[in-house]
RNA sequence: GGGCGACUAGCUCAGUUGGUUAGAGCGCCUCGUUUACACCGAGGAGGUCAGAGGUUCGAAUCCUCUGUUGCCCACCA
C-alpha cells in the first residue's frame, strides 16, 4: 500500500489532536527551565458557536504559540470562555421572546440558572471548535469568567478601587436603553445621524431652540452664555412664561456651556434627561428635584406631565408640539436640522438619558495610592511598555484614552457578576414602632422644616417616630419625632408659615396639590387636615458596604441587620478587563509570577476600547505591570463582497463545516495568506480551496520523497493506526536527515541556499508579525522551488548512481525543514507526514525549529 | 466637528528601512494524461501602481494638494 494520492484531512485531524493532547504537547511544563512565553486567549462568548471571525484569532495565536514552542520556549496559551454579560443577556432575551416569555416576569435566580445552563452548553461547543481548529492551548488551565476564583479577584479589585477613591456611586443621568431596561456605558451606545425638527419655543420674553419639547416638563431653568450681550439683563432674574400645563417660572442662569451661536443662544435646562444640562444644573444647584423626572424606564412620560402621562416620547412630542401651537408659544420649526443621537448598540433604540444611582470608575482621577487609570495607561504606552504592532492603533488608543469619561459599570441585568455592595436599610425605628409612614410622605419635607400636613389621619401620637422617604429614589433620608398634632381644615392651613414642609401661595394651589395625591377624595376648603409638628433628624448616612462577596452580618455604623445587596451586576468588561492577571492568578501556583506580563494580546480591533484599553488600565492598576507587552489587532473577516459576516446577513461561514470539507490547515492558511495586521481579512471559498490544494501539494511532495528514498514500506505497513509515530521498526537512516556538507550539483546547491535564506526570512517575518508574508514565502518555496524545480531535477539525479545518495539526502532534508517551517501554519498535514519520516523521535509540534 | 485608513492585473490582495524587468491566488488563453500531485505541469495575455505637483541619481514606497471610498471618535441643545 502506498500513501493515498490525495491528502484526506478528515482521516488525520482528530487522531492527531488527541495524540498531541495525550503526549501533553500543549503544556509549558514540557520545558520546565525554558523561557516563558504566554498568550492569553480572548475568551470566546459562550452564547453562540464560533464563526470564521474567531478562527482568525485561533490561527494567529496558535501560529505564534507553535512557533515559540518550537523555538524552545515554555509556551502557554491559556484558553477560556466568556459569560459575556449584556451580550448574552440580549441573546437570551431574544430566545425568551420566541418562547413568548419575558425576562421581567422570571425570578432572578431562575433566569440566572437558565442562562447558566445555556452558556455551559455553548461553552462545550466552542471548546470542540477550538480543538477542531487545532488550538494548542493548555486545557488544564481553562478558565470561565464566572469561575468563583475569578469572581473573587474581581471583587478584590473593586474593593481596592473603592478604598482608593477611584470608584464612586452617583445619581446622574445615564445612558438608558428603554428596551433592555439597563444603563449602558458610553461605548455601548452608537451614534446615528438623524433629521429631527428643531422647535423654537417662546419662554416668556425669550425664545429657545430644542429638539425635545416633550422634556419641557422637566425644565428647571433657562441658561444663556454669560458673555452673551443680548441676554445680560435676564441673568439671575426670574422670568415668567406660558406653559401647556399652566404658567411657569424659570430662573435664568449663565453657563459657559451654552453656545451663543446655536439657535437663539438660549437653552432650557432639563437636568434629569440630558447629561449636559445635568452638569450645568450641578454648577448652580445640587439636587435634581423629583418632579423634574418626566420620563420613566420604559421611555414613557411620567405622571408629572399630567395628561401626557403614559405616552411614549415620540408620541408625546407630537402632542406637546400641537398644544404649543394652540397656545401660541411655538415660534417656528426648523425641519432641516440634522444632529446625532445615541442609540443602544444592540437594539438600535434611542438611548434615553435617565437619572440613576450607579457605580462609576473614575478613570482620570488620581487615587490615594497615587495611581490613576487612564493617565497611567497612556504613560505605559508612551514608554513602550505596551507596544502596538500596528502603529495606527496606538494613535487611536491614545486619542480615546485622552478623552474618556468616567465609566459606568452598573448594569440592571441578571447575567453577570453581582455587585458586592450592601446597603444598610436602617429600618430600626419602624420595627420598633410600626409607623409605616414612609410610603406616603410627600417628598418636599426638608430638615429645616418642622411641620407637614396630611389629609389622612395616620393615628399618630405625640412622640411617635416617622420616616421621611424620597419617593423618587425610594430612599429614607430622615426621621421625625412628632411633637404635636393639630386637627384643622384645608382653608385654615396657614399658607405663609415657613415651617411647613410644603408651601403653596394660594388655597387653590393647595387644593390642587391635595387632589393630586388623593385622586379618590373630594377636597373642599372644609376638608379635614392634620398638621404634624415634628422634630427632624437627618438619617445617619450609613455608607455602602463593599465586601469580597460575602454578606455582612450587620451595618458597622448603625448596627442594623437589614442589609440588601445592590441588585445590579458589573459591566462585563469590568471583569474581563482583569482577565490576564485574574486567569494567571488562579490557574496553577507560580503561573502569575512566571507568565505575567504576558507576551502579546492578539484580538480583533473592534474591541480595542472595550477590552484592550481596560486590560491595560486595570492590569497596571492591580499588578503594577502591564498585562501584555505587545498588542496585535487583526481585522474583521469579510466575505468576498467585503461584507461583514453576520448571522442576520446569512453570509457566515461555519468554520467546522469548511474544516470538514477542506481541512483545518486549508482554513488556517487561507486566513493568514496575504493578509496584514489590522487590515480586514477577505475570505472566500475559492481561497480556501486553493490552500487545500497547497496542503495536497505538500502531501505529494512528501509522497514523492518517501518513495524515492525507499523507506515508505516499513511505515506503510502500520498505516491507519498511530503506530507510525513509534520509532520502532523505523530504518536507522537518521543520518540522511542531515544537510549535505558540500552540495554536489548545481540544483542541490541552489535549493539548499534558498532554504537557508527562507529560514532566516521566516524567522524575521514571524518576529515582526508579518504572518501573511511568511505564509506566502513558504507557499512559494515549497510549491515553486522545491516541487516544481528541485523535485523535477531530482528525477534525473536519482537515475545517476553518482548523485543518487546526495539527492536523497537533500530531498529529505528539504522536506523535513519545510515541514518544520510550515507546521505553525498547517499543523495537521505537517505532523501527519512527520510521523512517517525515517528517524522519527518526537512529534513535530515539540521538535526544534530549524537553524 | 475631529481622527484613522484604503485606492497596485478582470476579481481578492501582497509589496520590509525608497534600489534591477512591480508580485501571488483565483479567473482567462495555448499546450501537455512524463511512474508525487489534474486538488497537476509547461507557457502566455493582462498594470500610466487613483490624479496632479514636489524631494531624490532613483518613488507604488517619502512630502503637499485633489478626487473616490471605508471606518472610528464626539455632551451643538
Amino acid at each position: 500500500m502506498k500513501l493515498s494520492k490525495t491528502y484526506d484531512p478528515s482521516k488525520v485531524e482528530g487522531k492527531i489532536y488527541r495524540f498531541w493532547e495525550k503526549k501533553k504537547c500543549f503544556k509549558p511544563e514540557l520545558k520546565p527551565k525554558a523561557k516563558p512565553y504566554c498568550i492569553i486567549m480572548p475568551p470566546p462568548n459562550a452564547n453562540a458557536p464560533m464563526h470564521l471571525g474567531h478562527a482568525v484569532f485561533v490561527t494567529l495565536e496558535d501560529l505564534m504559540i507553535r512557533y515559540k514552542r518550537m523555538k524552545g520556549m515554555a509556551a502557554l496559551w491559556l484558553p477560556g470562555a466568556d459569560h459575556a454579560g449584556f451580550e448574552t443577556q440580549v441573546v437570551f432575551e431574544k430566545k425568551l421572546e420566541k418562547q413568548g416569555r419575558n425576562r421581567f416576569e422570571i425570578p432572578r435566580e431562575i433566569l440566572f440558572r437558565e442562562m447558566w445552563d445555556f452558556t455551559q452548553e455553548n461553552k462545550k461547543t466552542t471548546e470542540n471548535q477550538l480543538k477542531k481548529l487545532g488550538a494548542s492551548c493548555d486545557w488544564d488551565r481553562e478558565k470561565f469568567t464566572l469561575d468563583p476564583d475569578i469572581i473573587k479577584i474581581v471583587y478584590r479589585t473593586f474593593k481596592k478601587l473603592y478604598d482608593d477613591g477611584l470608584i464612586y456611586r452617583q445619581y446622574r443621568p445615564v445612558n438608558w436603553c428603554p428596551k433592555h431596561k439597563t444603563a449602558l456605558s458610553d461605548l455601548e451606545t452608537k451614534y446615528i445621524e438623524k433629521n429631527d425638527p428643531l422647535y423654537y419655543i417662546k419662554y416668556g420674553p425669550l425664545t429657545l431652540a430644542t429638539v425635545r419639547p416633550e422634556t419641557k416638563f422637566g425644565d428647571t431653568a433657562v441658561a444663556v452664555n454669560p458673555k452673551d450681550k443680548r441676554y445680560q439683563k435676564y441673568i439671575k432674574k426670574e422670568i415668567k412664561a406660558k406653559g401647556i400645563l399652566g404658567p411657569l417660572k424659570f430662573k435664568v442662569i449663565a453657563d459657559e456651556a451654552v453656545d451663543p451661536k446655536f439657535g437663539t443662544g438660549v437653552v432650557k435646562v432639563t437636568p434629569a434627561h440630558d447629561p449636559i444640562d445635568f452638569e450645568i444644573w450641578q454648577r448652580h444647584e445640587k439636587e435634581i428635584p423629583g418632579p423634574c423626572i418626566v420620563i420613566n424606564e420604559s421611555g414613557r412620560l411620567t405622571k408629572e406631565t399630567g395628561k401626557f402621562a403614559g405616552l411614549k416620547v415620540l408620541e408625546a412630542r407630537e402632542k406637546v408640539v400641537e398644544e404649543m401651537k394652540k397656545i401660541g408659544i411655538l415660534e417656528k420649526i426648523d425641519s432641516s436640522y440634522k444632529h446625532t443621537i445615541a442609540t443602544c448598540y444592540k437594539c438600535g433604540n434611542t438611548v434615553e438619558p435617565l437619572p440613576k444611582e450607579q457605580w462609576f470608575v473614575a478613570v482620570n482621577k488620581k487615587g490615594k495610592s497615587g495611581k490613576a487609570l487612564a493617565p497611567d495607561a497612556l504613560k505605559a504606552v508612551k514608554e513602550k511598555k505596551v507596544q502596538f504592532v500596528t502603529k495606527r492603533f496606538e494613535k487611536i488608543f491614545n486619542h480615546w484614552m485622552q478623552n474618556i469619561r468616567d465609566w459606568n459599570i452598573s448594569r440592571q441585568i441578571v447575567w453577570g457578576i453581582r455587585i458586592p455592595v450592601w446597603y444598610c436599610q436602617n429600618t430600626k425605628p419602624f420595627e420598633d414602632k410600626k409607623m409605616g409612614f414612609a410610603g406616603n410622605i410627600v417628598p418636599q419635607v426638608f430638615k429645616n422644616k418642622t411641620k407637614t400636613y396630611r389629609l389622612r389621619d395616620h393615628c399618630f401620637k405625640v412622640s411617635d417616630k416617622v420616616a421621611f422617604e424620597n419617593s423618587q429614589k425610594g430612599e429614607i433620608f430622615g426621621y421625625g419625632t412628632i411633637i404635636e398634632i393639630k386637627k384643622t381644615t384645608v382653608e385654615k392651613v396657614d399658607l405663609k408659615d415657613p415651617k411647613h414642609g410644603t408651601t403653596y401661595k394660594k388655597l387653590d394651589e393647595l387644593i390642587l396639590a391635595f387632589k393630586k395625591h388623593h385622586p379618590d377624595k373630594k377636597v373642599t376648603p372644609k376638608t379635614l387636615v392634620w398638621i404634624y409638628i415634628y422634630k427632624f433628624e437627618e438619617k445617619k448616612k450609613c455608607s455602602p458596604l463593599i465586601t469580597l462577596g460575602q454578606k455582612p452580618a450587620q451595618c458597622p455604623i448603625c448596627g442594623d441587620k437589614n442589609l440588601s445587596q445592590d441588585p445590579d451586576v458589573f459591566d462585563t468588561w469590568f471583569s474581563s478587563g482583569q482577565w490576564p492577571f485574574a486567569t494567571l492568578q488562579t490557574t496553577k501556583p507560580g503561573d502569575f509570577e512566571k507568565f505575567y506580563p504576558t507576551e502579546i494580546m492578539e484580538t480583533g480591533w473592534d474591541i480595542l476600547f472595550f477590552w484592550v484599553a481596560r486590560m491595560i488600565m486595570l492590569g497596571l492598576y492591580e499588578t503594577g505591570k502591564v498585562p501584555f507587552k505587545k498588542v496585535y489587532l487583526h481585522g474583521l473577516v469579510r466575505d468576498k463582497d467585503r461584507q461583514k459576516m453576520s448571522k442576520s446577513k446569512g453570509n457566515v461561514i461555519d468554520p467546522l463545516g469548511v474544516a470538514e470539507q477542506y481541512g483545518t490547515d486549508a482554513i488556517r492558511m487561507a486566513l493568514v495568506f496575504g493578509t496584514n495586521a489590522g487590515n480586514d481579512i477577505i475570505i472566500s471559498e475559492e481561497k480556501i480551496r486553493g490552500m487545500r490544494n497547497f496542503a495536497n501539494k505538500v502531501w505529494n511532495v512528501a509522497r514523492f520523497v518517501l518513495m524515492q528514498t525507499e523507506i515508505v514500506a516499513s511505515s506503510e505497513a502500520q498505516s491507519g493506526s498511530q503506530a507510525h509515530w513509534k520509532a520502532e521498526g523505523r530504518t536507522n537512516k537518521a543520518h540522511i536527515f542531515e544537510r549535505q556538507a558540500s552540495p554536489k550539483t548545481i540544483a542541490d546547491r541552489k535549493i539548499l541556499q534558498k532554504l537557508d535564506s527562507l529560514i532566516a526570512k521566516i524567522d524575521k517575518d514571524l518576529n515582526n508579525f508579518r504572518f501573511g508574508q511568511a505564509a506566502s514565502d513558504l507557499y512559494d518555496f515549497i510549491w515553486h522551488d522545491f516541487a516544481d524545480k528541485y523535485i523535477e531535477e531530482s528525477k534525473n539525479q536519482l537515475q545517476d548512481e553518482k548523485t543518487k545518495q546526495n539527492t536523497q539526502e537533500t530531498l529529505l532534508y528539504t522536506l523535513k525543514t519545510s515541514l518544520k517551517l510550515l507546521h505553525p501554519f498547517m499543523p495537521y498535514v505537517t505532523e501527519e507526514i512527520w510521523g512517517r519520516l525515517p528517524g522519527y523521535k518526537k512529534p513535530l509540534i515539540v521538535s526544534d525549529w530549524p537553524k
